[in-house]
DNA sequence: TGTACATCAGTGAACGCGCGTTCACTGATGTAC
DNA sequence: TGTACATCAGTGAACGCGCGTTCACTGATGTAC
């Protein structure tokens, strides 16, 4: 789960930067964790943590604001990548389910710290901020929309609502996994498969409500 | 949404309190807001809000921590009592989720913060901030898996694993209703028809998993 | 190749501010006699 | 009823701290000639 963070630098008269935009996005996301959310981070602590003098930081972000949004917008390009893998590998139905699950529950647990900050960051901080999550979290309901459409075309069940369902998906997902982020280890599995499950609810539901819809324009 | 929050004084020495732990909690309230959470307030800008000099802070709550978790135990309980309320008078299945739900996301755009305590704190704070704002989710949960085995029992319809089945409601109706808490309020309604179709979403597929589960027996 | 110069990443020191917490206090109240 | 006293809610002043932001600076680099 890794990017890079800026185009190739051309090159410019100045001085060498002896630290880029990606050491204080890295320093940054080394300080966040169960006790401490992006938007509780401080300045000083940023540079501290990143090794330059805390006025240095201005010479890459206009201010904190700046850079949480950019630690944003990492984290869910980041998540959307791997998700996405784990959906083009998956065949059937059911396994996209699993292995999409399966691969975000994983990287709950995962070293770097990117998809926690999608889940932590969610209702606190700047406009600005909830924005960026915000923003986030809908590229994932645009793609889901389009998996389940494509899903259900496949294999001719119906749905209802593919927005909607992509939505209380995505929503639910974010929500649990926000809870189980510091679980131990030995729970990941009971985590997986609660997730797993409360999924089909939802993909049977709107199969179910489809059918008898379609049974109502028949009738 | 009111609550007494502490028993009736017992008579004792000493002079008389001209300010109550209701009056912190309230001006700490009305501090709260779509920039605001309430584990960034700080304990003299409650101070001035209640009108008191910030070391009488002190004389109320040990730290802003327990005042932090006194708040969430408010918002829960008051909660679950207009929620409640709006359950007992809803007779079917189908109304029940309505009444529910409108209920809910009426408390969305009410006056006191109440709610949005709930919504925006899940995940920031302390470890026993965090765990306050669990417990009242938990118990919202435990309600409404009683309520779910009540009316299934009721309508002879079967029900899939009822607590995931609440925990899957519960969650998604917070994380949907953390999104709407800033919303307009023309858009109220829109919401609260989303989450009306989602949750249905979640108990038709329940209900279609044990009819599946059923058959699957009896085979 | 050599030199003067413009650029600009990073710095050290300093600022004023709001914070949580402490201390010794004041004075209103209820109780004991 | 009157008086001395213990209790304790609330206070004013002070502390040391970390914060964001500013300023004038240094010195490494690439460019122009």
């Amino acid at each position: 789960m890794t990017h890079s963070l800026s185009p190739v630098q051309v090159s410019a008269p100045g001085r060498k930067p002896v630290i880029t935009r990606e050491d204080i996005l890295a320093a940054a996301l080394k300080l966040v964790g169960p006790q401490r959310s992006v938007s509780s981070l401080s300045l000083r602590e940023v540079a501290r943590e990143a090794g330059i003098a805390p006025n240095s930081f201005y010479r890459h972000f206009h201010d904190m604001d700046e850079l949480a949004v950019a630690l944003i917008e990492l984290a869910g390009r980041s998540l959307r990548d791997i998700i996405g893998a784990a959906r083009r590998r998956a065949r059937t139905d059911a396994s996209v389910v699993r292995s999409s699950i399966e691969v975000f529950v994983a990287q709950l647990r995962s070293d770097d710290r990117l998809l926690h900050i999608l889940l932590r960051e969610g209702n606190v901080g700047s406009d600005a901020f909830k924005q960026a999550v915000e923003r986030q979290l809908t590229f994932f309901e645009e793609e889901l929309t389009h998996d389940l459409i494509r899903l259900a075309r496949a294999e001719r069940t119906g749905l209802y609502e593919p927005a909607l369902t992509a939505k209380a998906i995505t929503r639910l997902v974010f929500a649990i996994g926000a809870t189980g982020m510091d679980l131990p280890d030995e729970r990941q599995a009971e985590l997986t498969e609660q997730l797993i499950q409360m999924v089909r609810m939802i993909v049977t539901g709107t199969q179910t409500l489809a059918a008898q819809d379609k049974a109502q324009v028949a009738r």
